[in-house]
DNA sequence: TTGTTTTTTGGACATATGTCCTATTCAAGT
DNA sequence: ACTTGAATAGGACATATGTCCAAAAAACAA
């Protein structure tokens, strides 16, 4: 059992909620695989995410998926219903087991109304909405060529180190829903950039022999 | 020379800022085309969008143009950056002539940290958000088809009418740039429309002739 | 070891969408 | 009434990407 004021503490988070809303609150543990949230459904609680990883990925109806990113604690989920009062955006899954602070949204509204947490909403939610419309602008204008040279490049750069940690042990299918597209046109590209000698392949990974003209292809693309 | 307290009393927004902050703001006017402000840019004031409409979108270096929304007043433009400390997300442009209030970020800093006008700014940014996602998860999803036929049926039905105003009086050209594809597929798929005798063509308008029809092609995608 | 499942790899083909051009039509000046 | 420029319409072609499959290779179980 871990302690909740150690552990907001240490990602000094502590000043944020009142006594009233963390005796509201309670400890969760999550096994791999589990939904926190998904997608369209109603919630009612936030969630800190103190330990461990999950995936947030929204599916359609027809059962495609695209993969918006895996993030490390701490994280915060709920936050933009919370503030909206809609349904879930998108769906959070566990990737291995995952500790939560969780929040009902109505000790929230009784106890916590403070400028601080309010201004940490905004600008937690202001980032994502940051992510998310360069995420879709990168999407809509570049190709898979650019976008796979960017990650490549990405992971391989330093100055980096979330987006590595985060991103970097993703199997080629996850890379590809990531990506937005399929796994075969991914593959595709990859094969042309190891025809053009950009990168090498082994049957596990991939390593960049050029670096310099791999940055070219990705025409500026880069993910942080 | 419009009051602006009265303006801001007809959005009921009077409350939400001090006597301060207001007096260390003005009044501007911005004549059509001119941008509030642009991608990528230093900005160091809110814009409360009191009377006319904007026009969001991004330019990427190649110079691709992906049209985001035309918003007509009342808009808080600025309130990401605002809350991220970033630069301009986003491009805003005049489409005739503009009123705003303008806020210096210092004196929203100073004299406006107030739980209200913060959850204001989050409600906003959350709302902001969710369209854009939305959007971009239609955008992958789904083809030109359907999302043509989702706006054509998004401005023919009732129930709807923010979207109407906003959308309604697009040329041909924007609604290419809207739905994110070129002015010729635009058209290419307009075209198979007619020939499926599901939409009517004149020179300036599109008269749709079978809606019901036409609501399956858009397949679930629907603009609000 | 042997069988079963997952992952990688790529062929063949279909399709959505982009690019480049050229008429045509309409509207707005001068 | 001409001229010019924007807006509409569509042909021809290239290309990015998706779908469906099948064959190896690797990982995992029994």
């Amino acid at each position: 059992m871990m302690d909740i004021m150690d552990a907001l503490t240490r990602l000094q988070w502590n000043h944020l909620f009142s006594n009233e809303t963390l005796e509201s609150s309670s400890v969760v543990t999550y096994a791999s695989g589990t939904m926190l949230c998904s997608n369209d459904q109603h919630i009612e609680s936030l969630f800190v995410v103190l330990e461990g990883r999950v995936k947030i990925y929204t599916l359609s109806e027809e059962g495609k998926l695209r993969l918006l990113r895996l993030k490390a604690a701490p994280t915060l989920i709920g936050d933009i219903e919370y503030a909206s009062g809609r349904n879930v955006l998108h769906t959070v899954e566990a990737v291995g087991p995952v500790t939560c602070l969780r929040i009902p949204f109505e000790a929230l509204r009784r106890y916590n109304r403070t400028v601080e947490f309010t201004e940490h909403l905004l600008r937690g939610v202001s980032e994502k909405l940051f992510i998310e419309a360069n995420a879709s602008s990168n999407h809509l204008m570049s190709t898979l060529e650019e976008r796979l040279a960017g990650y490549l490049i990405s992971l391989s750069e330093s100055g980096n180190e979330l987006f590595q940690a985060e991103m970097s042990q993703l199997k080629r299918k996850e890379v590809a829903e990531w990506l937005g597209t399929s796994y075969r046109h991914l593959n595709r590209t990859l094969q042309a950039f190891v025809d053009e000698g950009l990168v090498k392949r082994t049957r596990k990974e991939v390593i960049i022999l050029n670096s310099e003209r791999l940055k070219e292809r990705a025409n500026g693309m880069f993910y942080e």
